[in-house]
DNA sequence: CTGAAATAGGACTCCTAAGGTCGTATATCG
DNA sequence: CGATATACGACCTTAGGAGTCCTATTTCAG
């Protein structure tokens, strides 16, 4: 249905926070858990698998938590979802990697939506964790595409 | 996990084959189920679906079946998306039509979600059954954003 | 040195929705 | 009348998302 997990969304939210106390500064899962009104035990998770992949850096014990591994500016939404989602697929046609499905050759709308795939990721790929603030002056995050935009069918957004 | 539903997936190969007919041609469930190896009573609720909502026109009986009710150029994937499986969602913090979500207060991330909610949803948008050829020479359906383009990680696309 | 507070991580449950099937009714043509 | 269509509701099955539980292990505070 197009959505993004939850946990994805954790993510997110916690490298947000994070960022916003950056540099050095750390919080820990009880904290952010807190602040969100996340289950602790499930945003733990999301975090420890951050941590495995570069994200954070953890700190045990009392006094312990998270810190940002990396620039904030250089931590990217799709990295971020890609890191605990697993790859984006859109259909199962293909995955990050654009491996074949196992009906190639009668297929009339691969290509496109291949494209629309890339699309995707590439808009993911342009917001930054930085990027994210509510107050950011710079909120044309995207771009219009230029060619037959084509109209919406009136009456729609009522009822969809 | 950001994907699309195969119910999705086959209304647009529907449509797509439909649009290589039109106009006035018109081509029956079992046929369009037969070409895509698609199960046909599945690919039936599918079609009719979409005639309810005025995409197609049915017609019953011996040498029935479906053709467009709608200019190919002026159906967007993102309608047809809608029609089949409801709304988009990209979290649930917001639907189309930007309701809040109980916890609107604490969250650093509702804002540019919400950017990329309205960016996937107009690049669905731009691209119409038409479109959606593979040998259209107009291949670049979508704009690369102008700023901020973060790195990707290195190392990254191997593992994800 | 003991206990509290933190991360690490595997195993497990619950539940929704996607994906698909079945059966039946209805319309149309030969 | 029967073959071939669409129309549609009811049902089944399963995968995966969402979350819980339990048990280490590390670190600091008293």
């Amino acid at each position: 249905m197009l959505k993004l997990t939850k946990k994805a969304d954790y993510g997110l939210i916690a490298l947000k926070h994070l960022s916003l106390k950056a540099p050095e500064g750390s919080a820990s899962a009880k904290e952010i858990a807190e602040a969100y009104r996340i289950p602790l035990p499930l945003l733990a998770k999301v975090l420890q698998k951050l941590a495995r992949n570069g994200f954070l850096r953890s700190e045990h014990g009392t006094n312990g938590g998270y810190k940002l591994a990396r620039d904030p500016r250089q931590i990217n939404a799709l990295e971020v979802i890609r890191s605990i989602d697993g790859p984006i697929i859109l259909t199962s046609c293909f995955t990050d990697h654009g491996e074949p499905c196992d009906q190639t050759d009668h297929c009339n709308v691969r290509e496109p939506l291949r494209k629309i795939h890339e699309g995707i990721q590439d808009l993911l790929a342009s917001i930054t964790i930085a990027d994210m603030s509510e107050d950011n002056p710079d909120s044309r995050l995207y771009m219009i595409p230029t060619h037959s935009p084509a109209r919406p069918t009136q009456g729609f957004r009522g009822e969809l």
